[in-house]
DNA sequence: GTTCTAGAAC
DNA sequence: GTTCTAGAAC
């Protein structure tokens, strides 16, 4: 068996198979299964591979590819994701915080809603911890702010990002410092009984 | 972003 | 020998 055909009958199978991961968010956007919310300008939907018990995206229907695309012409949606923010807030039970990641991966601006349980089956490496407990985690009122004082989002250098990727791991609720994430994930599991 | 897995760390 | 991390993915 040729495993090298396999993509290609997959793409005529499913023409709307997007041409690169980076793109996924797109499609998610369009599936009712993810859509948890929609209005007029956003969209929230629930993040594919959640790395808390609560994970949402806030999303833009306009095409604005990442934070750093943002002007201040953006003030008013972005004040609309922290309309949206405190509404989901009020119906969870959990403690949510909200924030964009500094260097996204995937394309179309995203906010990220998350718990600060961190207890998820998909929440595996320290990338992923320190993707939403450092300072690579940009929280809401920051980036708000910052469109409004500057008119745009300062991005962040790649040295800064090395750095804060290979932060030692450390809770997020407590002094304790982990020596790997198993040992991390099973301590969360404290916190939350 | 995830999956896979080689080889480092234990 | 097993657990765990980190880099490639054509």
């Amino acid at each position: 068996m040729n495993k090298r055909l396999l993509p290609a009958v997959q793409q005529s199978i499913n023409p709307k198979k997007p041409k690169h991961w980076s793109l996924s968010l797109l499609d998610s956007m369009k599936d009712p299964d993810s859509i948890v919310k929609s209005t007029e300008k956003l969209v929230v939907i629930r993040d594919k591979y959640p790395k808390a018990k609560v994970h949402y995206l806030i999303l833009p229907h306009e095409e604005i590819s990442s934070i750093y695309k943002l002007n201040h012409s953006h003030v008013k949606l972005i004040e609309d994701f922290g309309q949206m923010y405190k509404k989901i807030q009020e119906d969870e039970d959990y403690s949510l915080k909200a924030g964009f990641h500094a260097i996204p991966s995937m394309q179309r601006l995203h906010m990220h809603i998350i718990s600060t349980d961190m207890i998820s089956p998909c929440l595996k490496t320290k990338i992923h911890w320190n993707s939403f407990t450092t300072e690579f985690f940009l929280p809401y009122d920051d980036v708000l702010r910052e469109l409004k004082e500057n008119g745009s989002i300062q991005k962040m250098t790649s040295e800064s990002h090395k750095k804060l990727m290979s932060t030692e791991l450390q809770c997020n609720q407590c002094s304790y410092k982990p020596k790997n994430m198993p040992q991390l994930k099973e301590h969360l599991r404290s916190h939350s009984i």
